[in-house]
DNA sequence: GGTCCATATATTGTATACAGCATCCATAAT
DNA sequence: ATTATGGATGCTGTATACAATATATGGACC
């Protein structure tokens, strides 16, 4: 029986994200591979794995032999990727097949269970994900939830810093119980245009923000 | 003036994906970064970290402890991309700004190149790439550009494998020079079409291939 | 004081070393 | 003949070593 099967460069990966998320690494610094690999107490191998991965999905630019540095937040990344995300959730809404009973039922657990986590910045942030690896998890196109969940990376970014430091402490669970509502309503056309607008709502609301 | 900016890394990931391109590395088969790295001269180090890079883009399966193979041509997967592309690559054409008169040159020279690449497989596939960074290459959402590179190396994989095994030996120009009249005329939207409906029958004649 | 250069230090990218599994083959047992 | 079992071998994942280059520090000169 396998204890661990998870590679310690996925779980360094895991642990510099939640890094940045927390702010601890924040926008613009330095990360020196080294340093982290004492903190981490590991080697650098597996540090460097893990960073250049982070730079491929654009948590970290890289640069050849001046190392890596957090990426710092910027408007136009954030609406780029919001774009991207408008046109691809509805897409994958539509693929995915009726919804049953069972899993509207987790997703109403979950947005119950949003609503009451004042405060709670990472957990928010952490259930939301879940809320959206339920909703699209039956979704027959493999890939394109591989495209989202890297995607949504990005504004998972500016959300962290967002309720950290705009003094909103938690999600507005409005948009989930709209989309379920809809998707009880069997109206899964309703559903995806709200996934759609929310994106565009969201970002706009997060790049106001941003100044 | 610097010499070479591009680091052994992705140099060896270049040279690894020519080789799967070309049916060396053919599907399914196991790859020993040890092997590679004496092949290409180079330690393990930059190979792994080649490797790792093209298992998250889907180009090989890796399996903690068991290493490396590349990923055998499956139906399904092509055809989910396909209808990832289909979906951005008509959004990505709506925000990019009117073609000027000498893009739409350039295109005509590549269509015009495109004709005549009678046999040599890897140089078509090659200017189509290029005929598409010219498309897109004014997109101002550079997220989305990312990701419609990183996923047109899916098909790409299953176009160099057909047109070497299938018999056909050039890429129907037909293609391009349809968007091309399309954005002649000032028609985004026709062009936007078309670049949908090609990739939903491009994937269908090589799914049909496949088998 | 500010700018340039030279030297020293730090840090990166790559190579090599090493320990632990996975795989394979030979032999034994059924 | 077929399946188990044990050991040898090879490969992977991680740690460490090394060379080259980037950054920092300090003084010379204006």
């Amino acid at each position: 029986m396998p204890i661990s099967r998870i590679s310690l460069g996925n779980q360094v990966y895991a642990e510099i994200l939640a890094l940045v998320y927390r702010g601890e690494l924040a926008p613009g610094i330095r990360v020196r591979d080294a340093a982290l690999a004492e903190r981490l107490a590991v080697s650098r191998t597996p540090v460097r794995e893990a960073l250049m991965r982070l730079a491929r999905e654009g948590v970290l630019d890289a640069e050849v032999g001046r190392g890596f540095r957090v990426r710092p937040l910027n408007r136009a990344e954030l609406g780029d990727v919001g774009a991207i995300l408008a046109a691809l959730e509805p897409l994958a809404l539509g693929l995915t097949p009726e919804f049953t009973p069972e899993r509207l039922g987790q997703l109403g657990e979950l947005a119950g269970q949003l609503e009451q986590t004042r405060g709670d910045v990472a957990r928010a942030v952490e259930l939301d994900e879940r809320w959206h690896q339920v909703l699209f998890g039956e979704c027959p196109n493999r890939r394109l939830l591989e495209v989202i969940t890297l995607l949504r990376q990005v504004p998972r970014r500016y959300l962290h810093a967002y309720l950290r430091e705009a003094g909103r402490v938690s999600l507005s669970s409005l948009h989930h119980t709209r989309v379920l509502a809809a998707l009880r309503a069997g109206d899964r056309e309703g559903a995806a245009r709200l996934l759609e607008r929310r994106w565009r709502r969201g970002i706009e609301e997060m790049e106001a923000w941003l100044r």
